[in-house]
DNA sequence: AATGAATGAGTGTTCATTCAT
DNA sequence: GATGAATGAACACTCATTCAT
C-alpha cells in the first residue's frame, strides 16, 4: 500500500476489513491503522464513517450498473448480453473478492441509501431481460422476476465461493452459468404467471 | 406481545429488530424494550446478545435444513422434491419475511458458528441433487453449484420482495421458481464442467 | 454443609467465598450457590450484603477480642498473658483460616463501622501491656505503640502463612512468636520515645 | 494537579481513592473526575481499571523492594541495614500515605499477579536475615519467619497510623521500631525451632 | 418461609468524532 | 495538511434487591 494516495489506501484498507467484518464490526481505528495513516486524517475525506462506507458501497454498485450498461450498448443480443454479464461478474469477483464481499455484505444496510434515479446493476439486467422480451428473443416474463432468477444464479455462486463451498476461480464457472441463467429465464417465462 | 412467556417475547423482538437494522444496529435496549421486559431480564435467557443472535440464527436456519431433510425423506422424485422446496420457502417468506430477513442478513456473521457436523438447507439441496444425478434423473453436474442456482433463484427473488422490487406474497411465484431452478440445473450439467 | 441450618450455611459459605475474593469481588448469587439456598433468602436473614459483611466481621473481630479479654481475666501476669494470647491467635488460624483472612482482609472497609465503645482486640492487647506497665513488669512504653508491635509480629506471620511464604500450621510457632513479642515489647521501651 | 501530565494525574487520583476507598469501591468515573479527564482519557493509559491498579501496585511495590535492595547495597551490617530499612518506611509513610495505605490494602488481590521471579520487599528482608546469619551476627533463624516478625512490627504501626490510634509522624518511631525489630529476630533464633 | 424471575441503576469499556498543536 | 490525544455518548453487561407465587 506504499504507492497509493492516503484516500486510496483508505479506501482499499476499508474494503479490506468490511467484507471480513461487516462495517459495525470494524471500528476506524483499525481502517486508520491498516491504512497506516492516523485517525484524524480519515476525517479529511469523509465526514464519517458512514458516509465513508456508503461512498464506497455506492461507488462500487453504481460502477458495476455502469459496466453492465456498457455491456447492453455493446451486445445486440440477449444471449450474448448475458454471457457478457455473467463473464463480467466473474471477473469482478477473481480481480477483487473482498469488495465483491462487501458489495454483499453491505447491501442490506446501504441500497437504501442510493437515490431511486441511479441506475443499479439490477436495473441494467432487468431492462436487458425487457429489451429481449420485446424483441421477441424470450416468451412474456416479469422483467424483475427474470433479473432475480439471473442474479441469484450468480451471487449465490459467488456466495459458496465466500465461504469455501466452491473452490477456484469463478471465470472457469461463467459459460454453464450462463447457460443456466438463460435456461431458468426461459423456464420463467413458459408458465401462466 | 402480551401472551407470550418473556423468552418468546424477546426472541420475536430481536428478529424483528434484527431484520430490520442488522444485530449490530440493535441495542439490547432496544430488544427489551420492544419485548416489553427490563434489560436484565434479557440476560437470564441468554448469556449475551451475540449468544441470543447466534441462537436465533441457528434455530431458524437448522430448523429449515430438517424441513428440507423431511421433504427428501417424503418425496421420492427430483421434480417433486424441488417443487416441495420452493414452496416451502415461499411459506417461509409469506408466514414470517422478518425471520427470512434476518436469516438472510445474519448469515454473514453467524453462519462460521455452526459446528461444522450440522446439516444446514445447503447440505440439503446439494444432497438432493446428488440422488438425483446417482438416480438418472439429471445429468451429471457438481452438486453443490446446483444447489447454488437453486437457492440463488429462490433466496434472490425473496431479496427483491423485501427490497420491494417485487410485491405481493411470494407463494404465487413457487410454480415458475420451481421451473427455472430445475431448467437451470439441467442447464448447468450440459457444459463440460 | 447439609447438617447445618440455612443461616450458618449462609454465613460459612459467605466467609469462605470473602476470604478467597474480597467482599467485592463476591455476588451474592454466588454465596447463596455455595450456600445451596436461594438469592432471595439471603435477605430473610440480613437486608443486604454490606450488613452481612459487617455482621459477619463484627461478630469474628469483637468475639477475639472477648477473648483476648478472658485470657487477661485469667492469667495475671504480662508473659503469661502474651503467650496465651499468641497460642490464641494461632489456634484461630490454624483452625479456620479462611475466617482469619476475611478479618485481615475486610477491616481495611469494616473497621470504621465498628461502634467506639465496642472493645477490640487491639484495645484488650493495648491494655494488657498498660496494665504490664502500671505493675512495673516492663518498662515504661506507649501501649498502643506496643500493642502494634505484639499484633505485627503474629498478624504478619499469619499473612505469610496465607500467601505461602510459610508452610504448616501456626501453633508450633506459638513460642518463638511469644519470645519475639515480648522481646520487641522491651525493647520498644528503652528509648527516649 | 494542574501542572502534572494527564498520565500522572490519573495515577494520583488513582491512588488516593484506591487508598480510601478499595479498588472495588472507586469506579473509573470518580478516577476521572478527581483527575480532572475524561473517562476515556483513561483508556489511553490503561487498558482497563484492573490494569490500572496492578501497575499502580507493582510499580510501588517493586520500587520499594529495589529501594530496599539498595539499603543492602549500601550498608554492610545487620542493625544498620535494618534501621535503614525501617527508616526508609518510616519516610515512605510519611510522605504518601495514601500511597502506603494502598499498598496495604491492594497486596490481597493484586499480589498473586506479580511474576514470581520480580524482588519483593519480603525478599530483601528475608535475604537480609540470611546474610546476618550466614555472617553470624544473629543466630540461625528462618529468614522468612524473621521478615514476618520485621515487616509486621513496621506495617501494623503504619496501620495503627492509617486507623487514628497513634498520631503524627512515623519518623520519630524509626529508632524504637528498629530496636523492636532487631530484638524480636534475635529472640525469634534462641528456641528450638 | 422459600423461591427465582424480574428489575433497573450502575459499571467498565469502546469508539466515532473533534481539535490543539 | 496531518497528527493523536481527548472527549463524551453509547453500549453490553452485572448484580443487589424486590416481590409475586
Amino acid at each position: 500500500m506504499r504507492a497509493m494516495g492516503a484516500k486510496a489506501k483508505v479506501e482499499r484498507a476499508a474494503i479490506e476489513l468490511f467484507a471480513a467484518n461487516g462495517v459495525d464490526g470494524v471500528s476506524i481505528g483499525e481502517v486508520a491503522a491498516l491504512a497506516g495513516v492516523s485517525q484524524g486524517a480519515l476525517y479529511r475525506h469523509y465526514r464519517s464513517k458512514e458516509e465513508l462506507a456508503a461512498n464506497l458501497f455506492a461507488t462500487a454498485y453504481l460502477r458495476t450498473g455502469a459496466e453492465l450498461g456498457q455491456i447492453r450498448g455493446r451486445e445486440p443480443y440477449f444471449r450474448a448480453r448475458v454471457g457478457a454479464m455473467v463473464e463480467h461478474f466473474c471477473a469482478l469477483y477473481d480481480k477483487d473478492p473482498a469488495l465483491f464481499r462487501f458489495m454483499l455484505i453491505a447491501q442490506h444496510n446501504l441500497l437504501p441509501r442510493l437515490r431511486p434515479e441511479e441506475r443499479t446493476p439490477v436495473d441494467e439486467v432487468a431492462d436487458m431481460v425487457a429489451d429481449a422480451v420485446r424483441a421477441g428473443e424470450i416468451l412474456q416474463v416479469n422483467p424483475l422476476a427474470a433479473a432475480a432468477a439471473i442474479l441469484g444464479v450468480i451471487l449465490q455462486t459467488a456466495v459458496f465461493h465466500i465461504y469455501g463451498r466452491l473452490k477456484g476461480a469463478l471465470a472457469p464457472r461463467a459459460a454453464s452459468l450462463t447457460r443456466a441463467a438463460i435456461a431458468a429465464v426461459e423456464a420463467l417465462g413458459q408458465g401462466d404467471g
